[in-house]
DNA sequence: CAGAGCCCTGCTCATATGAGCGAACCCTGA
DNA sequence: TCAGGGTTCGCTCATATGAGCAGGGCTCTG
């Protein structure tokens, strides 16, 4: 049936939208309106039937804010997310987007954890915008997921976010004073034997809701690809990296890629992150399509807070 | 409950959107989505409740044509009638509005008009426009309610009228040659003697639709009330004459207007024009809102085909 | 004019849905 | 700590609704 054409005179046609608003808008059963209009309730029921394949019926999803629902809910369900959050703006400066986002995550954690979560903080820009606007929380444990990769530009670190969120919650932190990635992997093993490290690490297994950062494997598009030696980049690249989930590396198959590198950082490993029922990225720009693409094919990331570019990008749809 | 409000965090308003899409667009059942989303189905239906009270989903009733018919059903209902086609076109010329108009009328009578019927026609300019606009019509006899109304600019006259569509129709014409209105009461009764009227007006009271004109009491905006001599503009407008239906006077309440000028109208009268199933009129200019009123109040005129500002005007809604 | 298809209508019966209810679960203030 | 008011949840049962079907009127064709 072809939308937008309708057979029958015009009278027809405003009978059909009269009921069609008896219906909708008002709310009316179909007996009744049947009743009305002196018609069998089968009469009303297909008159409403082509009212709605004819078009001349319009249902839309809107909202008045910033979340775009309708490209949300079909997000989620194309990816087959527990979780996505479109925020609809027209932003393009990075750090402005950053802070759109991060509000929209940080309403969506507050709304979603509850007393009986742990929640995990990885290092990412992303991350920090979304602790930034965070202002309520559960009283949950607040576990550090990842060391710092404290850059020049960036003023807080790993720490600072977990230790803010927490106090923030009321609820315990477990933080450490490490870095993301080290130059060798025995100073990580020794790394890992200190108490505060080995503390939080003891308790990634309980985590069951995180927020992680989430790059494309390349220039820019990374803090760890950007952060990392020459050789290292090389050796990932190798070995098919497209992704990194705060450390973890992803392969286009979407499957996590252990390397030498692996050793040499200091964070959540694949297996335990797995093991976490919620884990939300934030990730924007239309670089990380792919990026995003894999982490979800990993099943890492379940949850996604993103722009509406990035959205219709992954839904394959031209803007 | 304020449209557009909604309680709950942005995972919430993505859930209720999921489900909005779920059961609006895609038409399943709440029972189906209830198992869908491991929900009860009570939990489905108050959130789809709370999706249309909060305005989350927006439903309207629009279509791509010329006839505004979420307007049409609404004047439709507020008025009363059995009809009510609006035209929504920014059309200021009164030509090429009575134009479309008459379009319009055209399908409407093209679509209600059955073998079973009897068309009465009065004189108007907008009843002419809807005959030439005419292009099919159910065999019907076709019974001329009035006399003729020949002015200078106008080449149509009622006979003309009358005579085009029983010819389209296939039907029998009953149609006469007299002027609308007449110097004095004796030589209107003696027309009403003549053959062919006596013919005509036998037949008005088996005439089951009607199209009528619709002048508002004033100057210009009533052929009826142009063609007058002063006098009898006078004593009308003393017996508080605001419409005039095709020859039938009526008053600010509603109620036909009997008066020594009513006796020179060669005219179907307001009883056997009361006693028509269905009578149409195609007003249009928002001088005419006062003269639909009192047309519609009469009970006399119960379809309306008319032009979206006039439209809005008798629902009282600001433009 | 008979018959074959076709569409439109309203029916039956199984299923979906809504109104209203009581239980459980908060908060909140004493 | 506990009582009270308000809120949310899922139940029961009566009602509304949809799928599919059969009858009747229509047109088209031979």
């Amino acid at each position: 049936m072809e939308p937008s054409s309708f057979a029958g005179g015009p009278a027809q046609l405003v009978l059909t939208a009269s009921i069609a608003r008896r219906y909708y808008v008002d709310g009316r059963s179909k007996v009744e309106i049947a009743d009305e209009f002196r018609l069998s309730r089968f009469k009303v029921a297909r008159l409403l039937d082509q009212a709605r394949s004819s078009g001349l019926v319009r249902i839309e999803i809107s909202h008045p804010g910033a979340i775009d629902l309708d490209l949300s809910a079909r997000l989620q369900e194309a990816l087959g997310l527990r979780r996505a959050i479109v925020v609809d703006t027209p932003e393009e400066d990075p750090a402005a987007l950053r802070l759109q986002l991060g509000k929209a995550a940080a309403d969506l954690l507050s709304e979603i954890v509850t007393a009986e979560d742990v929640l995990g903080l990885a290092w990412a820009r992303a991350v920090t915008a979304m602790t930034e606007q965070l202002t309520s929380l559960a009283p949950v444990p607040v576990v550090q997921l990842t060391g710092a990769l404290t850059r020049p530009d960036v003023d807080a670190n790993s720490v600072e976010l977990v230790r803010h969120v927490a106090r923030l919650s009321g609820g315990p932190a477990y933080l450490f004073y490490a870095p993301l990635v080290v130059p060798d992997a025995a100073t990580a093993r020794a790394l890992r034997q200190q108490p505060e490290v080995a503390d939080a690490i003891g308790h990634f297994e309980s985590v069951t809701k995180a927020v992680v950062g989430l790059g494309s494997w390349e220039a820019g598009q990374s803090t760890l690809f950007d952060a990392m030696d020459d050789k290292a980049r090389e050796q990932l690249g190798r070995r098919g990296v497209v992704a990194d989930i705060s450390g973890v590396f992803v392969s286009a198959d979407g499957e996590p890629v252990q390397s030498r590198v692996t050793d040499r950082v200091i964070a959540i490993s694949a297996a335990q992150m797995d093991a976490i029922d919620e884990v939300i990225a934030i990730p924007y720009g239309m670089a990380k399509v792919e990026a995003v693409r894999v982490a979800v094919r990993s099943g890492l990331v379940n949850g996604i807070v993103t722009h509406t570019p990035l959205a219709k990008a992954l839904l394959d749809e031209v803007d």
